[in-house]
DNA sequence: CCGGACGCCTGTCGGC
DNA sequence: TGCCGACAGGCGTCCG
């Protein structure tokens, strides 16, 4: 489910309800993410008050004086800010409640995501530590693409999926970036010119920032920190449109299986 | 090093 | 109506 811009719209969303609260008490309903949550998360958030509400790539860092607590959200999961007498539903696996009388709750039905404590320099946590730049900022260029890009094979699509190369664009912006930059999904990488490259980093960043200013996209069920589902489904081009006409052409949009990963395009405009 | 495949889970949807 | 396979927004890990 969630990519950057949805990760980012629950971050904006829970911010003015989390920073500055103290937890009251951590509620596990269920261990078993992608890792199981440990004690020392528990121990580590309960009576710690949430300084900063950060993001690095998809995960969200609830910082404290004493650690940092790193939430992913998987393929299905959300979080959201409830009154803390709200009752749980089967996937809501994790609460902290808060001082304020409301709680940050968990939901993740498919069990992807994850909740993990951290004390030290988190930047330098084994799931962070590799990552590449993220994609909004300055270090996202044409320059360090090409010399990412330079000599390898891997099809364009996959190469900007991978998080060691870039943050954040997940299968659903990757299409989309794709077809703005007019560049065909299964282009060998290394066979991209440099004025196409900028394209791309202009592209992408654009899908993203115009996801986040629309709350990101709901499919099925992401809703951001205050329950409220995004409206950038409506605005995708390509993604989930097997078959439509195609926006600039006219040309039915293709689906195809790339890196195991549904992948549509227009093979008009893409080349 | 690189690229591709797999598996972790549950829910939903389409076809028969 | 029910069953069954395919598929779904991520990503760490393993294999050749």
């Amino acid at each position: 489910m969630p990519e950057l811009p949805e990760v980012e719209t629950t971050r904006r969303g829970i911010t003015p309800h989390v920073q500055g609260r103290r937890v009251r008490e951590v509620i596990v309903r269920e261990r078993r993410l992608r890792w199981p949550i440990t004690d020392d998360l528990i121990t580590g958030l309960t009576g710690a008050r949430i300084e900063a509400v950060a993001r690095r790539a998809k995960y969200l860092l609830l910082r404290t004086a004493h650690g940092t607590a790193l939430l992913h959200l998987g393929m299905s999961g959300s979080l959201r800010v409830l009154p803390a007498a709200t009752p749980p539903g089967k996937h809501d696996h994790l609460d902290l409640v808060l001082d304020s009388g409301h709680c940050l709750r968990l939901s993740d039905p498919r069990r992807f995501g994850a909740a993990l404590w951290c004390t030290g320099d988190v930047q330098q946590h084994a799931l962070l530590r590799d990552l590449g730049p993220e994609p909004l900022g300055a270090d996202l260029d044409a320059d360090y693409l090409c010399a990412r890009a330079h000599g390898r094979k891997l099809p364009v699509k996959a190469f900007i999926m991978d998080a060691s190369v870039v943050v954040g664009v997940g299968n659903i912006y990757a299409s989309e970036s794709l077809f703005l930059a007019g560049i065909h999904p299964q282009r060998a990488v290394g066979r991209i010119s440099r004025k196409r490259m900028e394209t791309l980093v202009c592209c992408i960043k654009q899908v993203l920032t115009d996801s986040i200013a629309a709350g990101g996209t709901t499919l099925r069920d992401f809703v951001g920190g205050d329950g409220r589902p995004g409206y950038f489904a409506q605005e995708l081009r390509v993604y989930g449109r097997a078959g439509e006409p195609c926006p600039s052409c006219g040309t039915p949009i293709r689906q195809i299986i790339t890196g195991q990963r549904s992948t549509y395009y227009c093979p008009h405009c893409q080349r």
